[in-house]
RNA sequence: CGGGGAGUAGCUCAGCUUGGUUAGAGCGCGGCGUUUGGGACGCCGAGGCCGCAGGUUCGAAUCCUGUCUCCCCGACCA
């Protein structure tokens, strides 16, 4: 019953509190999920913040099959080879071996490029601004419920353009507009827009950009990744058009998606130690009502009361929580262990006085309110909160972010307290992986936009070429 | 695939070392009653192929052998 503290044993709470809050629980197959109403909730919310900036970016949704025949795979030498250790491969069905193995979909350029090379012949198809929402299985070894599942939810838009600076525009207009915006405005997880570096490249990309965010224990998330793959997959799978000037030209890529991994990345930005903290614009239930009563008659005027706030508060997702079976106290503790934004408490002498008690998850302050200013006040309560967990959660992961003077100071800063550590970088991969074996810190990103160089390798102290930031990663 | 640990009630576990009544506790679950402004209490009750398969023995949750599964730590990852 009792979460373990975050300070104490994080992995733990963060496994307690998924279980506990009710959001899902581990299911027979190693590394799958069973997603539980209350989770489940929480990620159509996602889902409809990341589908309404997709379709006001002019993209269309479609469906592609979770099948894939195993020679398409095999089509992008890089694709595969970053793939094929984690891919699901159907063997035998129809109670007969398969004369070709299927694979079980890790994502879908391939199949997706194989069939855009059917629809695309002119410059006049282009671009192709399509998204699906699917599931995708990739083998895990080391499963983390929602931050890394064997079969995971996500969306992956493939997009075809007739120029590289189209996708290329494409591809970060996806990562600041739709994922950045969704992320930091209703999850209210702030996050910093960055590039990869080639060791942590999407397998296949010529470019991939990520936004990251900082969880309370002091570890990077990466939350969207969005890429441009240049002609790779024009390339292997023959997508072909006619340009304007007549020549047949490969077409140029973009792929980009966000998963159920955000479910787990909105609950360690936010939780603290009785539960999860949801920003209302995230929460199934922005306010709980508790009615409080001793008996059957007070019981009925008390929860006919809460009935009529709950109508007066249109457009705001209400639950009178009016079980028999467990006492306020019980409810109390409850409710904030599900980090409901707002609860209202409503007893026999709230009514007498013509009030309600209102209490904030964010920050536990309890207050009376006259009923009458309930419809009014809710709503920018609910807009405070959801204000106020992203500059928390801003404050924090800036309180969390160093600039490291040389290479003892970046193990340091890495060892504890953690967080981002940003030094200049001279682009060896070789640096790369000595911090990676020193500290088990990753890039996490590199700038967007190209700064002026900036000092001396952080790690070996030749010329840096850009600014690179560490942290220890999920 | 290496290293470590665990399989007994829905959950967390005790019992095993030293075999021997009808296999236990807490929580949860069902019924009844009293309660209800920060995790209530009493009484009654349901619930077990002791992971699976062999073996030793008069007798196995307990000893032996095999096997399967899960968890934690290392190499890949949205």
């Amino acid at each position: 019953m009792a979460l373990p503290k975050q300070s104490e044993d994080f992995p733990g709470w963060y496994q307690e509190v998924v279980k506990q809050a009710e959001l899902a629980e581990t299911s027979l197959a190693r590394g799958t999920m069973v997603i539980k109403p209350y989770g489940f909730a929480i990620w159509e919310a996602i889902q409809r913040a990341v589908d309404d900036r997709i379709k006001a970016t002019g993209h269309q949704n479609l469906y592609f099959p979770l099948f894939i025949p195993y020679s398409l795979l095999e089509k992008e030498a890089e694709h595969v080879e970053g793939f094929a250790p984690e891919v699901a491969v159907v063997t035998h069905a129809g109670g007969e071996k398969l004369e070709e193995p299927l694979v079980v979909r890790p994502t879908s350029e391939t199949i997706i490029w194989n069939t855009y090379a059917k629809w695309i012949q002119s410059y006049r198809d282009l671009p192709l601004l399509y998204n699906q929402w699917c599931n995708v299985v990739r083998w895990e070894l080391r499963p983390r419920i929602f931050l890394r599942t064997t079969e995971f939810l996500w969306q992956e838009g493939h997009t075809a353009h007739e120029t590289a600076d189209e996708a290329i525009a494409e591809a970060r207009m996806i990562l600041e507009d739709v994922y950045a915006d969704a992320v930091e405005k209703v999850l209210a997880v702030p996050v910093r827009r960055g590039r990869k570096t080639a060791a942590e490249r999407f397998a296949g990309a010529v470019e991939t950009m990520a936004i990251e965010g900082l969880m309370r224990d002091r570890k990077a998330l990466q939350a969207g990744t969005s890429h441009y793959l240049g002609q790779n997959f024009a390339k292997a799978y023959g997508v072909q058009f006619q340009g304007r000037g007549g020549d047949l030209e490969f077409a140029y890529a973009t792929s980009w998606g966000v998963s159920t991994r955000l479910v787990g990345g909105a609950i360690m930005t936010h939780g603290d130690d009785k539960g999860l903290r949801l920003p209302p614009a995230l929460a199934p239930y922005q306010v709980v009502i508790v009615p409080i009563y001793k008996n059957d008659d007070e019981k009925g005027s008390v929860v006919a009361k809460a009935r009529a706030i709950k109508d007066s508060l249109t457009g705001v997702r209400v639950r009178i929580d009016d079980r028999d079976e467990h006492r306020p106290g019980y409810k109390f503790n409850e409710w904030e262990l599900k980090g409901v934004p707002l609860r209202i408490e409503l007893g026999p002498r709230d009514i007498a006085a013509d009030q309600v008690m209102i209490a904030r998850r964010d920050t536990g302050e309890k207050q009376t309110l006259p009923t009458g200013e309930v419809p009014a006040r809710v709503p920018r309560l609910l807009e405070d909160i959801q204000v106020s967990l992203f500059a928390q959660a801003s404050a924090f992961r800036d309180e969390y972010s160093f600039d490291a003077k040389d290479y003892g100071e970046l193990a340091a800063l890495i060892a504890d307290p953690g967080g981002f550590v940003t030094g200049g970088w001279c682009g060896n991969p070789e640096c790369e992986a000595k911090v990676k074996a020193d500290t088990k810190a990753t890039i996490r990103y590199l700038p967007l936009d190209p700064e002026p160089p900036a000092g001396e390798c952080i790690v070996c102290g030749t010329a840096a070429v850009e600014r690179a930031t560490w942290a220890q990663a999920y």
